[in-house]
DNA sequence: TTCTTGACTTGGACTCCGTCCATCGTAGGA
DNA sequence: TCCTACGATGGACGGAGTCCAAGTCAAGAA
């Protein structure tokens, strides 16, 4: 899955250090970062790279469908890479562990015509939330 | 349904001026309150209310289960007293409006044992995103 | 009714998350 | 190699929420 540098130079994406830095830490196996990890992972290899120039990489990827932007609690949003795989979230209410899960049905299709109230209805995020094993 | 302050009151919830306005703010038909908004409008009929108070109570609604917590967008968390009603939330990606929706399918129930990593599964929420008819 | 006390309220300081902006630097085309 | 428009910087700023010490009060006891 590391062609996501190989994408974005395809779809005209001006490539910095920055935003390579910013790009290969979502990349790599790290899950549900915060904008505050993405930095200071960033940071490790580009320690002069600001906090304000990780916000514009991350909204773009955004803006561009490479990442999705996840917010489960109110708190820091949280950056998920798998944006090219359709999942939902599993979240713990105890340590806030995240895990992307796959469930059977797509809840889209259980929203029923009447229950749209005109809107254009193009996606639907799950969260569930309880207890990991560890905090149970 | 304005029997919150009944309830609440039958279970031990020490009754002050500041907290019945609070309870009764969100008694009424409004929906999806942020913080602030519950605070203005408290602020109306008890001019001297302070944030911290309105924090304090509706963490203390939402620890009862008397009030559900709503955190659609990363921004301000909203409050939403149709808590004894279960039902989901359809988003407005243009202007924020949420509608309350009630989806044919119990979402938890699609969720198979081997997706839930041990997790205890409590809840499960839908937001549904797409444009409204204005916003179209 | 009055007293008492522990729970509640207050407001200001503080933290955290995110955005904005003027200035500087540089990727990539000519 | 040179130019220039686009990107990076960092510090100021704003919104949302929390914390705390001091003052106030609801509700049970007498």
């Amino acid at each position: 899955m590391s062609d996501l540098l190989e994408r974005l130079r395809e779809r005209g994406w001006r490539m910095t250090s920055q935003r390579r830095v910013v790009a290969e830490v979502l990349d790599g196996d790290h899950v549900h970062l915060t904008a505050d990890e993405v930095h200071a992972l960033a940071a490790r290899r580009l320690p002069e790279i600001s906090r304000a120039t990780v916000y514009n990489a991350l909204g773009e990827l955004v803006a561009l469908g490479e990442v999705a932007e996840v917010s489960t609690d109110g708190r820091a949003r949280r950056y998920d890479p798998n944006a090219h795989h359709p999942h939902h979230h599993l979240v713990c209410s105890g340590c806030g562990t995240i895990r992307d899960v796959h469930p059977a049905a797509e809840p889209l299709d259980d929203l029923p015509a009447e229950e749209r109230f005109g809107f254009t209805v193009s996606t639907a995020e799950v969260t569930y939330r309880g207890l990991c094993p560890s905090c149970a």
